[in-house]
RNA sequence: GGCGAGGUAGCUCAGUUGGUUAGAGCAUCGGAUUCAUAACCCGAAGGUCGGGAGUUCAAAUCUCCUCCUCGCUACCA
């Protein structure tokens, strides 16, 4: 729906990426991409906005991604700062300001935030046990612990997660934790933490967004918000015992820092506060202002934040949904001082050739590779990311799908169009526009469509369908290609010449129509085709017209838009993936550990145990369970129950009629409420994966095994 | 386990409040054309809208059940 005419300002931000690595192409399409459509829309219709992000350096991950890399924290923020940040602007990302939550105005702003809410007495206090490390002198950060995980016993998994079963864990649960910081056993410790109440504000919240943003917020956030809102909310920590981070500025909170999603988000504060600084003072580190703000005071970015006619919108992708709907938002609204954000117009998640995309696995497109293999292709990345965002729900990026958005899309109708206008207008009005004659009702009917398209494209980006924008933003170029193939300028050549000028004319007129349409989706080729046409930068307002040119104009040197990319380097892209993936497999593979030798025993010992060849009848998957089979074995013996954790490795169906190697006369034990008699045997490898030990030729039910 | 979002043509995706014959692009096939990067333009074919039941004059759309995918499940960045 269109703004109200009330709104003087706009504030728009794209979520922080987290300096402890690069970032993906599917980050872009999440956060970067749609945000810079919409901002630079917004410019070229002459709105007062401003376009914030900035590097998120703190948390735990930080310290984390340095042990691995062997470094200091600083070098890692140092290093990823800079190699996100020139990625972005190298894609064509507008940011006003690029600023870093290390920075010293960062600290402050999160300092001043944090003690406004403490002074007002909206943080509660509340003293809890953690883990500390006695040796180190710290309190361990849950991915400082390892220990045994209690779900699959794998011996190194983290306090927050085992790697191996994937299941989520908080430290208390691990079975013998250790430090990874000196190796030694973590002791309980209280400490202190200043939580956020957020129970408090529920009734806000719900008035707020299932209320208010019922209808324009979109389904995937909305419908998360409410699953949180109605689970209960709790009051949730603002601070970590860590040294990474921003002090917490009270004096009894030595070696407490703030919590990273509490001062990341206010990130987007301080980056609007650096940028109207520095556009005050003239020096201009973090800052490169897109537009004309004119003249400003240092206190000026608290209209953008601070002021009710000043429209909010947070750019995330789907992972970040809570912390910009619910928890920020109440951090800003309990401040009593900032406006809340309008929409959050989160997106899903973009996987890769079909698999989900993940850095830490290998199976991504990292910005910088696209720049480093594609460095004249900004636009091809952002047209082929566009038009596939996942916007309703995941989507899929492939390399075929990338070559066929450029060959089939940009050259073939966009780039073909352009170059047929202007190799028609050099062959027969000497590179000049032609003054148009009496517009027949073919023309009409093309003035008529030129003239709707600003507007139908300005819908969809206002309704934050960018995919549905870009789509239109092609038309406009089919459109162009269809008038010409109606009225044939080049038959016409050789008999009527002032029609062939008007029908150019029009040509031309789309062309540079869609030279500025395209400048929010496609900034380079529109800068470009700008310079081919000669024509000045215009307003999205003067769009829709077919006197953007005036005749006699003489146009720019003309040149392709795009070049066809070949099969042989989409090929090698596939090929490139898949090596790189296999290479973080080998890389990450731990050396595989073989358990240590247990304690001799006799053959008395041994042979206490007996055991037993058995054959599977029937089995089925125990319900509530992840892990167990209900096996029924004839043991030779007689037909006895016996659960066995191996539901992960294989199905109940093809257990029926297999051999198994079982423990015939250990104790009953029940499980789940049901009792097992025996236990089957099995290899286990390294990563946990389980193979059944069988006899190798078939044998009698009830053999014993020596 | 609970909750949220999805499952629509070979592929990638649209389908606003239930309303004619369910759409687009690509791929496929046919036609036309040569100004243009063998590009463009016209047309055809292609779907029991995950499965089942129900409400209704009418269901991709609403209700219930069921299967599959992704995400969240709170000191996790």
């Amino acid at each position: 729906m269109p703004d109200s005419p009330e709104i003087k300002r706009y504030t728009v931000t794209s979520a922080l990426p987290y300096a402890n690595g690069p970032k993906h192409i599917g980050h872009l399409a999440g956060a970067y991409i749609p945000a810079d459509v919409y901002v630079r829309f917004l410019r070229l219709l002459k709105k007062n906005v401003v376009f914030v992000c900035g590097s998120d350096e703190h948390g735990t991950a930080i310290p984390n991604q340095a042990l691995k890399e062997n470094t200091t924290a600083q070098q890692i923020i140092d290093k990823y700062h800079v190699l996100i940040r020139d990625c972005l602007y190298k894609l064509g990302i507008s940011f006003d300001v690029y600023h870093r939550t290390s920075e010293t105005l960062h600290h402050q702003t999160s300092q001043e935030f944090f003690l406004a809410l403490f002074n007002k007495g909206l943080l509660t206090e509340e003293t809890s046990e953690q883990y500390f490390d006695q040796e180190a002198n710290a309190f361990l950060a849950d991915r400082y612990i390892v220990g045994t995980c209690p779900r699959c016993g794998n011996p190194n998994a983290y306090g927050d997660q085992c790697e191996r079963c994937g299941s989520t864990l908080s430290p208390r649960e691990l079975i013998n934790p250790r430090s990874t910081l000196s190796g030694s056993p973590p002791v309980l410790r209280p400490t202190k933490h200043w939580f956020l109440p957020l129970q408090d504000y529920e009734p806000w919240l719900r008035e707020w967004i299932l209320k208010s943003h019922a209808d324009d917020w979109k389904t995937n956030v909305y419908g998360q918000c409410k699953s949180w809102i109605d689970a209960g909310l709790l009051p949730r920590a603002m601070t970590r015992d860590l040294d990474w981070g921003i002090k917490v500025p009270l004096p009894d909170a030595e070696g407490k820092v703030l919590y990273v999603w509490f001062d990341a988000p206010i990130g987007y504060i301080s980056a609007t506060r650096a940028l109207f600084q520095e556009l005050s003072d003239g020096k201009k580190k973090y800052s490169s202002p897109q537009s004309d703000f004119g003249k400003v005071k240092v206190d000026d970015w608290k209209k953008y934040w601070q002021d009710k006619d000043t429209k909010l919108v947070h750019f995330v992708g789907k992972d970040n949904i809570v912390f910009h709907c619910i928890i920020f938002p109440v951090m800003l609204h309990a401040s009593q001082q900032f406006i809340v954000p309008d929409n959050v117009p989160a997106n899903e998640f973009m996987n890769l050739e079909g698999d989900k995309m993940s850095t830490s696995r290998g199976w991504s497109i990292e910005m910088h590779e696209y720049i480093e293999d594609f460095p004249d292709k900004p636009d091809v990345l952002r047209y082929a990311l566009l038009t596939n965002l996942p916007e309703t729900k995941d989507s899929e990026f492939t390399w075929k799908d990338f070559q066929s958005k450029n060959n089939n899309e940009l050259v073939a109708i966009f780039g073909n169009f352009v170059n047929r206008a202007l190799v028609l207008t050099q062959n027969y009005f000497e590179n000049k526009v032609p003054p148009r004659g009496v517009l027949t009702p073919v023309d009409e009917k093309v003035v008529k469509e030129v003239k709707e398209f600003p507007g139908r494209i300005a819908a969809s980006i206002e309704a934050y369908r960018f995919r549905e924008a870009t789509a239109l933003m092609i038309d406009l170029a089919r459109t162009g290609n269809k008038y010409l193939a109606e009225t044939e300028p080049w038959k016409l050549a050789k008999t009527d010449m002032i029609r062939v000028g008007t029908i150019l004319n029009l040509a031309l007129q789309i062309s540079a129509n869609l030279a500025v349409l395209t400048e929010p989706f496609l900034p380079f080729t529109s800068r470009k085709l700008k310079s081919m046409l000669a024509l000045p930068d215009l307003g999205w307002n003067e769009t829709g017209s077919v006197d953007l040119l005036p005749a006699g104009h003489a146009l720019g040197h003309a040149s392709l838009l795009f070049e066809k990319i070949e099969d042989s380097v989409i090929e090698s892209q596939i090929k490139k993936l898949n090596i790189k993936k296999m290479e973080v497999e080998r890389a990450s593979q731990p050396p595989k550990a073989v358990k240590p030798l247990k304690p001799e025993v006799t053959i008395d010992d041994f042979s206490k145990l007996d055991i037993r060849i058995g054959k599977v009848i029937a089995a089925e998957k125990m319900e509530k369970s992840n892990k167990l089979l209900k096996l029924t074995i004839n043991s030779g013996l007689d037909t006895r129950i016996i659960l066995s954790g191996i539901a992960q490795h294989y199905t109940a169906e093809e257990m029926v009629g297999k051999q198994v190697t079982f423990i015939a006369n250990l104790a009953p034990r029940k499980m789940m409420g049901v009792e097992s008699q025996g236990m089957i045997l099995s290899a286990e490898d390294g990563d946990g994966k389980l193979k059944l030990l069988q006899p190798l030729g078939d044998v009698e039910p009830g053999s014993a095994v020596n």
